[in-house]
DNA sequence: CCAAGTTGTCTATGATACTAGACAACTTGA
DNA sequence: TCAAGTTGTCTAGTATCATAGACAACTTGG
């Protein structure tokens, strides 16, 4: 045995305990605040060497989720985004509601041409122009999310440089005279994070991510923006409230 | 450098090729049936020995994503379940929409007592008996999802054993004179699978996995069951339909 | 048939992960 | 003060990961 788990997944052990840790952290068996059991202890119930634990441990203490203490424990320090999915509900109200200051930033600003999905997506032909943003989003230093936003550039000409000056999609549609629009479909799904999004969300590589599509319309029902977004999964949780 | 990414995130190197591969047939890059890039490519784009290619393409050969054909290439063949989050939709309606057959199965039934989290849900006090039924979903033979559900043992004496018999909660709700019930607030996050949700749905250690909390409340609003559901999250795609 | 390109298999070597044991440094409570 | 329990830091040894190179076996297109 030794090394890895019994199916040899390609996740080191000490991985796996972190991330056992940091589940019961997220779920609430450990609270903030509250002394995790000891080395020796938590050794035990993963049937690992305490070394590996104390490795997993220190990942968990290096993104700042729990403290060692010399002589007495090592205890928890975390909690996560509570991110409703509206149609209408903007990132900086979410965050502001947590009671942490909404940050945004664009990473960058193309030129693109649609694929066969986006072009679906718009409701354009593939190969059509289009302007692709790339941006996140933070809570007051954390990173939550980045997005790549897609628009046409002939119905949006030198949208890139509009967002640049706005900050806000809201605003740059207004720009064009799209004075209301509403989200359709959202598609959720998982993954992992990749080398690029763990850069910019500053997340370790092998961290889960919840990727969010959707494609938003004028009243009419016809497509403006189409964004795919990343988001952190251990620092937000959707909340869908359907009815 | 040699093993692991320059950040070694405890993910091997193997690993994140194969995550890498994965990813672009989730979104579309590489269709079911396409031929992937040749090994050598793959290492060049990864920047990684042709092996270390290889044992990436042998683990998503083994869970049956992609199929090696000799002196040819290397071949796609994979898709997702797309899984609307509505108020009334049933997972064999879902299922039987993509052409696939519903399976369901109880893995155990036992009593349970509420924690402060559980009784809060359930609008009862913490320390109240519960009876917790663990399900498991498949599509043809492809496990989809375990859930965890609890209800009051006072308001639903013997449930686990209804359920057995049944193996529906409509029907079981039935039986306790629940005409009708709807989802209240649908929580939605991922993690990282554990040891025992791994086993029960046959998916390697470290997978991603998409977990939804929810409540179902009778007409009047009063709290009946609630849910605490892990999704593979390689094998379905959340459609969230927002207005 | 042949050449180019593909996957399959072997050997070998260095770096890293995990285990094991021992002891130091420190905190807490009796 | 002292004992028990905690985290911090060493030393090793074994298994696995990753790289490197070479060649076999096979497919495809000219």
């Amino acid at each position: 045995m030794s090394m890895q788990d019994t199916a040899s997944s390609g996740v080191a052990l000490w991985r796996l305990v972190a991330d056992g840790i940091e589940r019961g952290i997220a779920d609430g068996r450990f609270a903030a605040g509250d002394k995790l059991p000891g080395e020796m202890e938590i050794a035990e119930t993963y049937r690992v060497n305490r070394h590996t634990v104390r490795r997993a441990l220190a990942a968990l203490a290096e993104r700042g989720l729990v403290r060692a203490e010399r002589g007495s424990g090592t205890y928890v320090e975390a909690q996560r985004l509570a991110y409703p999915l509206r149609s209408r509900t903007r990132f900086s109200e979410i965050v502001g509601a947590d009671g942490r200051e909404p940050h945004g930033r664009l990473i960058e600003a193309s030129d693109d041409v649609a694929t066969r999905e986006l072009a679906r997506e718009l409701g354009l032909k593939a190969g059509a122009p289009l302007v692709r943003i790339e941006t996140i989003r933070l809570a007051d230093r954390t990173p939550i999310c980045v997005s790549t936003t897609w628009l046409s550039a002939e119905l949006f000409p030198g949208a890139g440089n509009v967002f640049a000056a706005t900050r806000s999609m809201t605003k740059l549609l207004e720009h064009y005279g799209v004075r209301d629009y509403s989200r359709g479909a959202t598609r959720i799904t998982a993954g992992i994070v990749d080398a690029t999004d763990a850069a910019r969300l500053d997340l370790p590589l092998g961290r889960p991510i919840l990727v969010v599509d959707a494609t938003d319309h004028d009243l009419a029902g016809k497509p403006l923006v189409t964004k795919h977004s990343r988001f952190a999964a251990e620092r937000v949780e959707f909340l869908v409230e359907n009815g």
